[in-house]
DNA sequence: ATGTTGGCTAGAAGCCGACAA
DNA sequence: TTGTCGGCTTCTAGCCAACAT
């Protein structure tokens, strides 16, 4: 047997230097995942990044030491971001390169609420979960009617069995062909030749998902979501996890005091910790006041690739890590779930994940003319109280100022660290 | 099909939690490795880890911040060595734990002198590249005769033709069992049965390596090695190679801080960097004087896994990387060889890499009282003479100055950054 | 001594409709 | 509408010695 050019598989490199398919991209990652734009700002917490390397590690680290440099969360512009799909599993991740800022411009602001809205799902979607017949060596994938009908191409049903042959090509832009008829009693939709080779190449089993799409251009493309249950188990062998995590935690404390930028990977399917946050999600999470005993909905994906939203209680408000992120909002919020079926939902979330279910009174009083907010129990009472006061007013000064004539203007915000000279900054530039 | 419990493989993390067998991690890593024992003293090259790095990242970085209180060696005291294998790839590694000190004592010194000796290659054991044939769907395994007769168990002849079934297990002790037959005109030993699912399965192409072993205990073990052109293609997708090489070296520069211990994975057949060394080995080779046009002889793995000795000569004496590590002697000697065969070989290297030739006068002057060296060209001229001179001088203190009667004395060593305050110690411990 | 090839064969891969959920 | 199965066919994996180097 010959080897292969460079490796396990024919073009391992290959994903790194085309350009990955953003559609398909995002049609792998899930209907939850979805990136801030480029250039607008974002809100990076260090404690999720770690979360994600400690869970692409399987491994919690021992001993990590505290960068009390390194503010909790950091205010970002993003500069980059890069779609990549992992050679040997083709894993979907994202590299992002992120600048810490201390002031922002008010375009940058509403670039960050544009990405609230976009959702990157492609509409020419299909997704179908392998069953035991669809992995076996004794057959091929059987296709659901409706996905054949509205995605492959149109079959000439004069022909006896109409067939005719499919091409599709993957993440790293591989093409795959398979034999598409349609036979049998009662008729349906079958891929037959070229089917296994798939399955076995991309080691497909079932409980995984096999999703195709039809993009923008209208190209035919075909991509994989495996089941959760296969963690890609990396050990490394490289550097320790210990290392990793000073290594993130340093880079970020050496970008935060030198506003240089750094680069981040974000691997949606790896682990839920959704640790770059869009700007205008994280402010508009903030008008919302928590309380032991509040009700809200959160959204997670189906088996079957959908989405659906599960309603559940806050039990308790709480760090994380008190004592190396401390007063971090990192899923702060200790949550029950009203169903306890399976498919296990997380105990801990971060307020931007959750929908509150809320009494009109709560949302969107004019900022600083509302009544202060209640001492809350279980929430820090000191003087983060004005910063997220300040946060929470953010993203409506603009409007609320009459800024709308001049989209130029500067007004500063900050990173937690340096948060009194920033706060001082603010009102001055209020002030002129 | 059904799905393996946890992944690709049956027991992805079983290498992790059995130990693995020293000799057959020995025969897979290849003749050139050797790990310093435990309890020895050893010499930590920061800029050689961060190039493994770079080489299993494939990818150079861009910017790595200095960190100027890591000095460009440590010496640390070597806790604690584990053997690993890669759970997909069977690539072989260590992963070791260091603790950098100020102070040893001679025992220390002494064990680290015992690991220059031992070579850990099995003397029942036996490698053979495999051919076209051999990995090919056509067929089974030819097996070299004295190999064969060698290592395998015994045949009986008296069989027509004579057969029986092996059994060897693997680094993560899976076993694998195939069909031995003596057969063919002219008869020979074959592997047939069971022989190309191990192919398919370990991934193996022609080029590729297979080595049996019989171990102390006279157990039956096999392993692999790849062909170089294999790079595990590492891409990451955790943490960026920035963030990597920062974490390596904040992880080294905490630990040199507070001498406390660290975690590095050594990597043999990613990179030829050797950047854990036996002290003594380093201060054996901190008595050769090294100049431009000195002759010297190297060790290479040959491709039919045995080693062979290359001529060279040192055509340059310069910092490899003069900014970051300044007078580093990681790889400051530049190389021609003899031979401008393929299979490259380095063009710079460190000077316990090397044997050098040399004339009976140059080695082994007694310390302190042999001439002053001339200066070199392309060599530091600054006061590093005086602590090489120093570090030559160290081995041979407990002899030459009698301290052989006392075993429990302890005597300081320098790291390089407290250079000034170590020697000070060290002339004030020769004194008492 | 051992790599490669053609011939042969057993068994797996894979196409099909029947049947059932 | 679609998952699984028994029946049947095709093709590849794999055993063998011949032949070549």
């Amino acid at each position: 047997m010959k080897a292969p050019p460079n490796g396990f598989l024919a073009n391992p490199a290959e994903g790194e230097r085309k350009s990955i398919n953003s559609e398909l991209w995002h049609a792998c990652a899930g209907p939850l995942v979805s990136l801030p734009p480029v250039g607008s700002l974002v809100v990076y917490f260090p404690q999720g990044h770690s979360e994600q390397v400690a869970a692409s590690m399987q491994k919690e680290t021992d001993f990590v030491p505290s960068y009390p440099n390194l503010p909790s969360k950091l205010i970002c512009m993003l500069h980059n971001v890069t779609l990549h799909a992992d050679p040997e599993t083709d894993e979907v991740y994202a590299q992002m390169t992120l600048q810490p800022v201390n002031k922002y411009d008010r375009e940058a602001l509403l670039a960050s609420d544009m990405g609230l809205k976009q959702s990157r799902q492609p509409a020419e979607f299909f997704c179908k979960t392998l069953t035991a017949s669809d992995t076996s060596t004794h057959g091929g994938f059987s296709v659901p009617r409706r996905a054949a009908e509205k995605i492959f191409p149109p079959l000439d049903f004069s022909m006896q069995p109409p067939a005719q042959e499919l091409q599709a090509r993957d993440l790293h832009e591989n093409p795959w062909t398979f034999r598409h008829i349609y036979r049998g009693q009662p008729k349906r939709h079958l891929l037959t030749t070229g089917w296994s080779v798939f399955v076995s190449n991309k080691r497909l089993f079932a409980g995984d998902s096999v999703l195709f799409i039809r993009d923008e251009k209208s190209q035919f493309l075909l991509g994989i979501r495996r089941a959760n249950r296969q963690q890609p188990a990396l050990s490394s062998s490289v550097i320790s996890s210990d290392s990793m995590h000073i290594g993130i935690l340093a880079a970020a404390a050496h970008a935060a005091a030198n506003n240089s930028p750094f680069t981040i990977f974000y691997n949606p399917r790896a682990s839920p910790s959704e640790f770059v946050v869009p700007l205008a999600k994280y402010n508009k999470a903030m008008y919302t006041q928590v309380s032991l005993g509040m009700r809200f909905r959160m959204m997670f994906e189906t088996e079957e690739c959908g989405v659906r939203r599960y309603m559940g209680t806050i039990t308790g408000i709480s760090d994380l890590d008190p004592v190396r992120w401390k007063n971090s909002q990192w899923r702060n919020l200790q949550v029950g779930w009203d169903e306890s079926t399976a498919g296990e939902r997380p105990t801990r979330v971060s307020i931007w994940d959750i929908e509150p279910v809320v009494t009109p009174f709560y949302i969107c009083p004019p900022p600083f003319f509302r009544p202060r907010f209640p001492k809350q129990p279980g929430m820090p009472d000191n003087d983060n109280d004005v910063e997220n006061a300040f946060k929470r007013a953010m993203p409506w000064l603009g409007d609320d100022f009459g800024m709308k004539d001049s989209p130029n203007s500067i007004f500063p915000v900050c990173s937690c660290s340096i948060w009194t000279l920033s706060f001082n900054g603010f009102f001055e530039s209020i002030a002129q």
